[in-house]
DNA sequence: AAAACATACAACCGCACTTAA
DNA sequence: CTTAAGTGCGGTTGTATGTTT
């Protein structure tokens, strides 16, 4: 059984957004506090468009917290580093760059990043040099045992801390279900195991990840009205951001609250010589 | 000056996941 | 529980603009 369309394509625009139509869609969505419904938007505000079109042209043009302009280096790195971890999961990259949008980060890394990878002669999928297959002495530039680990579990927990901003009813403790699955292992044993053997392979530094108190604290205040402010404003740049604490969460903070996992992952060294976008 | 080619990026398409009836 | 509707995401395409020949 297919699917119907999203909408009747009958009669509807396609193509570039002209300013009046930008006009219409933003005075609806500032009007009506929101955009409410797609599919419905297009008839409500009187634009020949359809729902999806019109959600697009918002979130990766209008909305108001974007950023313009051309990416800074240090942007490129993190995109370049993100990408190295999380592939091409352009959304998940974006959220860890306020005001980027994950259409306008794919287009960068296709049309420029990419190409400046290969011709490093680094394979853009897997960042690993592109003759590492073909090594004279028949041994392939792997990650160690331990690097591949760090980056499955710095993997799964972005995808988790990403699932958890949209979710935040998953920290509230009564309703703890089996999808914080990755989230509960982080903050077990065995995640506080891994991350002794992390801390020892970068000899002494400061790398405990953000912990889930932290992330509690934050969700019932701030994600109550941001759900995604949590990734944009405190797990990201600079990592000193003191987050409010709880009574319940409050050790926990004391603990983590040095650091945070954008850090984690700038300071996780990589093989790859990036001194190429300088 | 103009045609051919390259580049950048906005927009579209289809799939997959989530939600609600 | 099932299924259609709604939404988000990643891949791809189309077009405007810039550069080279």
């Amino acid at each position: 059984m297919g699917r119907k369309p999203c909408c009747d394509k009958m009669g509807l625009k396609k193509g570039p957004w002209t300013a009046e139509e930008d006009e219409i869609l933003v005075n609806y969505i500032n009007k009506n506090g929101g955009h409410g419904s797609w599919r419905s938007l297009p008839k409500l505000a009187g634009l020949l468009r359809c729902g999806k079109s019109c959600r697009l042209r918002w979130t990766n043009y209008l909305r108001p917290d974007i950023k313009r302009g051309s990416f800074t280096l240090e942007e490129e790195k993190l995109i370049i580093q993100l990408h190295g971890i999380l592939g091409n999961r352009w959304a998940a990259i974006a959220s860890q760059l306020p005001g980027r949008t994950d259409n306008e980060i794919k287009n960068l890394w296709n049309t420029h990043l990419k190409k400046r990878l290969i011709c490093m002669g680094l394979d853009p999928q897997t960042h690993q040099p592109l003759s590492s297959s073909c090594n004279p002495d028949g041994k392939a530039h792997a990650p160690s045992t331990s690097t591949r680990h760090m980056a499955q579990w710095e993997s799964a927990r972005l995808e988790a801390e990403a699932r958890l901003s949209r979710e935040p009813y998953l920290f509230t403790t009564s309703n703890k279900t089996d999808s914080d699955y990755f989230l509960r292992m982080w903050n077990s044993e065995v995640g506080q195991s891994f991350r002794g053997v992390h801390k020892s392979d970068n000899k002494g530094s400061c790398h405990s990840p953000i912990s889930l108190g932290s992330l509690s604290a934050t969700t019932t205040t701030d994600l109550a009205s941001n759900p995604r402010s949590i990734v944009k404003e405190d797990l990201v740049w600079g990592g000193s951001k003191k987050i409010a604490s709880d009574s319940s969460s409050s050790s926990e903070l004391e603990e983590d609250s040095c650091d945070t996992s954008l850090q984690l992952l700038l300071d996780f060294p990589i093989n790859n010589d990036m001194s190429f976008l300088e």
